[in-house]
DNA sequence: TACAAAGTGAGAGTGATTCTCACTTGATGC
DNA sequence: GCATCAAGTGAGAATCACTCTCACTTTGTA
């Protein structure tokens, strides 16, 4: 939210060109607040700019991915699914499994530990932390009634 | 290595049967090496047992990684990749980018250290970690010249 | 303003995974 | 041993997320 939209988009799709429609595709994606996939964007995109083509969104996560604007998350039923991504240190995603939402968390990995093991070297790692968040600890019943609802 | 044909089919298929074709299946699991799709692990089982599905593959696999026999490693160029888990503790895989070589890993998570942040509960968690296998490293070439060279 | 490279959208294509269905078979209790 | 039936099997169809192709637009730059 520091970003008027010519800065996002140009945040969002470093070294490549900024359309109507990527600038667009990231600013829903900024709005998102949890987890997504690329068929949830394309909804959110196409409420704001109808007719945004499918393969153009797909086109445009893996462009703002490579940038480190969105940060691929793993996939839930059959879809990948991303999560907007603000920080530009390496960390990690806490995920709320009841609602989708998604929070920073610090790196516990020391890739130095590993090293000894075996003689191999460790040179990066995957990792999402699932959960609960507030919201969700609070409510008693299974289905979380904050949010849109998209558990994981 | 320390389970006889029925010990291992019983261990890999916990709570469910063990027909010939998971008991070699499982038997192809336990022989990986390395990380292995749903179709390196068809290939393997066909070597020994020519004939079996391929949905008996999925359906086996799936009913390994229910007994924590394998674990998914997540997707390598559109397919689910898995490796053989011999360890019922918890813990997590390094897995070479070279060759595929997997081998067990330390948690380094502690889940209580990200409770504050902001009242999130972290219940679970994915941790995979890539680098260089040893042999891998002291191959200079791009193409590993060990095992059978399906890198990551 | 002119241009070449990059992006767009529709629709076809791909391929991993799942489903269906008629059979077969493993585990269990008698 | 034998009946029973839920669970597993294999072939092929179906699904469906994702990628590709292609004929246009457009963007960013000189
Ligand atoms: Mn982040
Ligand atoms: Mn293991
Ligand atoms: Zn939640
Ligand atoms: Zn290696």
């Amino acid at each position: 939210m520091a970003l008027d939209g010519g800065e996002l988009g140009r945040s969002a799709y470093v070294g490549a060109r900024v359309s109507p429609q990527r600038a667009a595709i990231a600013r829903a994606a900024d709005a998102m607040t949890s987890a997504f996939s690329v068929d949830d964007l394309l909804e959110a995109v196409r409420r704001q700019v109808p007719g945004v083509g499918a393969a153009t969104v797909y086109r445009a996560v893996s462009a703002m991915e490579a940038s480190g604007f969105v940060e691929s998350l793993g996939v839930r039923e059959g879809s990948a699914i991303y999560a907007r991504c603000h920080s530009g240190e390496h960390h990690h995603h806490l995920v709320c499994t009841g609602c989708g939402a998604v929070s920073d968390a610090e790196c516990p990995v020391a890739p130095e530990r590993y090293t000894a093991s075996d003689g191999f070297r460790v040179t990066g790692h995957s990792l999402v932390l699932y959960g609960q968040c507030a919201k969700c600890q609070s409510a008693p019943s299974s289905i979380s009634p904050h949010g849109r609802g998209g558990g994981i």
